[in-house]
DNA sequence: GTCTATAAGCTGATAGAC
DNA sequence: GTCTATCAGCTTATAGAC
């Protein structure tokens, strides 16, 4: 209570508020990847973000000072984990397992963030107008690296002569797929829906298909 | 002039009302495609659309009732062309042959109308909400054709055992890939836009990598 | 068939009381 | 930090003169 009062208000019950914060940003940032994956940038209002999250519309202005905000946010939240699952792949590595761990990998975590998956795609799928210079750099610093380790095994023989540059494309348009199109891939299938088999199915044949 | 006047006006000059509403019906179909495949269904206003086609807002009422109507007739334009490719799947082919005609063509088509492909791919993304039963059910007996002809290869020995369901995902994946994601793949190979060429070494490259 | 003017409603964003 | 009330602008779509 004493903490309360005073002129160090601000200080005093930073945590909490820090708590709250952290809490109704979390929300937000949840409910809107879902819309924005579902309904695009324009096709998602404020109304249905505070809505969803429990706040009123007025809230969600307190913690994000416009709509571009939580998707820029949004972008950088993604754009953290992209090249989380190529860490698999190092010229040291046997480039079998390598690529095996890759590829289940990036199948797994596309499943457990569909809608997290599906934003970024519809990011790319527009241009990446979003993507600021540092992070187009990155990705490019980060595929480079990962060819560069490709071009090692087929120097020494253990990799097909493939362009790597391709290859990856390849393995990652594939990958990306089954969790972006999920409709299509279930179709396909003859399932009503996708479920966990199906991706390890998914890894499964990727790699058989391309017999490493 | 005779012809024009007196109670038959509507039949007099159809042939002529046919030919404006022909043009531009189709001037407002090809600028929406580009627009919705930049922006989204929500992101593109009937203002732009009818501004791009040098026609007053009106006048793109007067030719489709509403935006979505637009939307739903470009479904059905592309839906049209969606199983051409596949064409060339037919068991009583050689598969390696079969299979390199089918990607050449995915390929050639999206790059070549990379607007429809990207405005597809949007659709599909969002859940393919727009998309009839009609439409659905034909894209899965076109599939289905599809893995009937590449279990009899594999029945014969000509193929490699894998599930020809995620085969064609693969392949389908990542065709639409270089089309749809293109500014990610000029990036990846570090060209500033992609060019005939490297379509066509996309092609090579994944002919190659699944060694048929 | 063409086009201007306008209706009716929703949007992102803010002011200001509590 | 929370929330109500509201604004200014833009949206889809239509009415009606030509």
């Amino acid at each position: 209570m004493a903490r309360q009062s005073g002129g160090e208000r601000k200080k005093a019950d930073g945590d909490n508020e820090g708590r709250i914060r952290a809490r109704n940003e979390a929300k937000i940032l949840e409910v809107s990847v879902r819309l924005f994956s579902a309904k695009g940038f324009d096709g998602t209002t404020i109304s249905e973000i505070a809505e969803e999250s429990g706040l009123p519309k007025a809230n969600v202005y307190y913690y994000f000072k416009t709509k571009t905000a939580i998707y820029e946010r949004l972008i950088a939240e993604v754009f953290r984990d992209w090249d989380a699952a190529l860490r698999h792949i190092r010229p040291e590595r046997d480039p079998r397992e390598a690529l095996a761990d890759y590829v289940r990998e990036k199948l797994e975590s596309s499943r457990r963030n569909a809608a997290q998956s599906r934003f970024f795609a519809g990011e790319l799928l527009r241009g990446g107008k979003f993507l600021s210079r540092r992070q187009r750099q990155h990705m490019l610093e980060v595929t480079r690296e990962a060819c560069e380790a490709v071009e090692h095994w087929i120097s020494e023989g253990r990799f097909p002569e493939l362009d790597p540059r391709h290859f990856f494309i390849m393995i990652w348009a594939t990958t990306q797929f089954y969790a972006d199109f999920a409709p299509v891939v279930a179709a396909t299938l003859e399932v009503p829906r996708l479920r966990k088999s199906d991706f390890d199915d998914a890894a499964d044949q990727i790699l058989k298909a391309i017999r490493l």
